[in-house]
DNA sequence: AGCATTTTATAAAATTTTTATAATCTGACT
DNA sequence: AGTCAGATTATAAAAATTTTATAAAATGCT
């Protein structure tokens, strides 16, 4: 479930708000001081802010750029200017969407949507989901330790799963097979290189469609290898 | 330097949009049918597209989807009608900005210049990009161990990766066969220079439009090779 | 035994180095 | 200034080396 902090002095707009943006799923909390706001901005885990711009006790200016000090969640700015709008915008203090109001509460729940949707694909992707790899056609379970390929499931052993698990958890970057050994086997162990060559092939066996032409282990030749996405 | 990708029909729009991007210090490319502008999409690597919403040979709507498929950098979508706008964000398809004709070229940049702040806050914070070397149109990134010229990847072996990055790690200083041997050879190895012309060859067909006048590589007669910035 | 893992041997692929030759630059000498 | 010799670099192609892929056998584990 998604936090919204609203902040926001004129009650019955920022009821409104909340109720629409309730219906739609959100969980919402509300300040009626820019000062309270902060502060709780601050304490507190929101996913997404809707901030005013004039506000009993420091104004929306300030807040947006102690916000940013700290957080990148989106903030939405709102104020009844349509001149304000394009100062802050060109102090670019970092919101991340500006509405004048009158707007429509829909329009609001649209907006708050999009942004979430946005930050998600760009950071939660790589930061949150830590239980599901999914790159391309390929989805790698890690608690129940499968994988999918297109939809079906291939069995996966051990080494073969730790391997191609750390692989697909740092895309494109380029790991040598000492690397790749130390990561997966012991640290210090003092086993051979070629285990690791083997191992790849035989993951390339269950996730590749062309094993000479690999669409996600790419052989670096002379250096290692690398899940490319 | 960033680059920014216009797909748009009409060309003296096309190309005033270009005027002021440029000013403000992006490198642009312009294509004008849809279908070229996707594929161009794809195939190189753009850190912004604005795109137009009618396009000859497929439109905007068909083309951002497809680009979100496989890419989150910023879409900024562009019409001449009002209504269009409001239909794309209603199908969500993923684009991050919305413009409705006539806009003023300046807007266009402020917007740009916004949605590449963001992008860099939320994924270049993330994803540790620095160790990447960007000198003019090239761009070095170490731990992919990949490099794009002008936005397109060329396939670099190992040992010339290792030299190009050298010499780009330490722009205009010049350096001997003889130095450059030691670095990237093994320290001690008594092994020919000549590999190292050989190499240096190899990366400039790589790398330069005109290998015989080389904008990045360049030879000191007599002495050795220097990166020029 | 049955499966996973490692080792080994050989084939295949790609890169690196060498070699030979051509082109270019520099400085000295007319 | 023009030209020539010597030195240096560019280029292309062949040879050598290195690295990886593959298959199969050996080992170890439960």
């Amino acid at each position: 479930m998604s936090r919204i902090l609203i902040i926001e002095d004129e009650e019955a707009i920022a009821d409104l708000e909340k109720d629409y943006l309730e219906l739609s799923g959100f969980e919402v909390e509300i300040r009626n001081r820019g000062d309270e706001g902060l502060q709780t901005a601050m304490s507190q885990e929101f996913d997404l802010i809707v901030l005013d711009l004039m506000l009993p006790g420091m104004d929306g200016f300030e807040i947006c750029k102690k916000i940013r000090e700290e957080k990148n969640i989106p903030i939405i700015m709102v104020s009844a200017k349509k001149d304000d709008i394009d100062k802050i915008r060109g102090l670019g203090l970092g919101a991340d969407d500006y509405m004048t109001k009158p707007f429509s509460p829909s329009e609001l729940v649209a907006r708050v949507k999009a942004h979430m949707a946005r930050y998600d694909r760009l950071v939660g992707s790589t930061q949150k989901n830590n239980d599901i790899i999914e790159i391309r056609g390929i989805r790698i379970d890690k608690t129940a330790r499968r994988v999918m390929v297109d939809g079906v499931e291939k069995a996966f052993t051990g080494k073969e799963f730790d391997l191609l698990t750390f692989l697909a958890e740092h895309p494109n970057h380029v790991y040598t097979k000492e690397e790749l050994f130390r990561e997966i086997w012991d640290m210090d162990s003092i086993g051979d290189i070629a285990t690791v060559t083997v191992h790849i092939k035989k993951i390339r066996e269950k996730i590749e469609y062309d094993s000479a032409k690999p669409q996600y282990i790419e052989t670096i030749w002379g250096v290692g290898y690398r899940f490319k996405v």
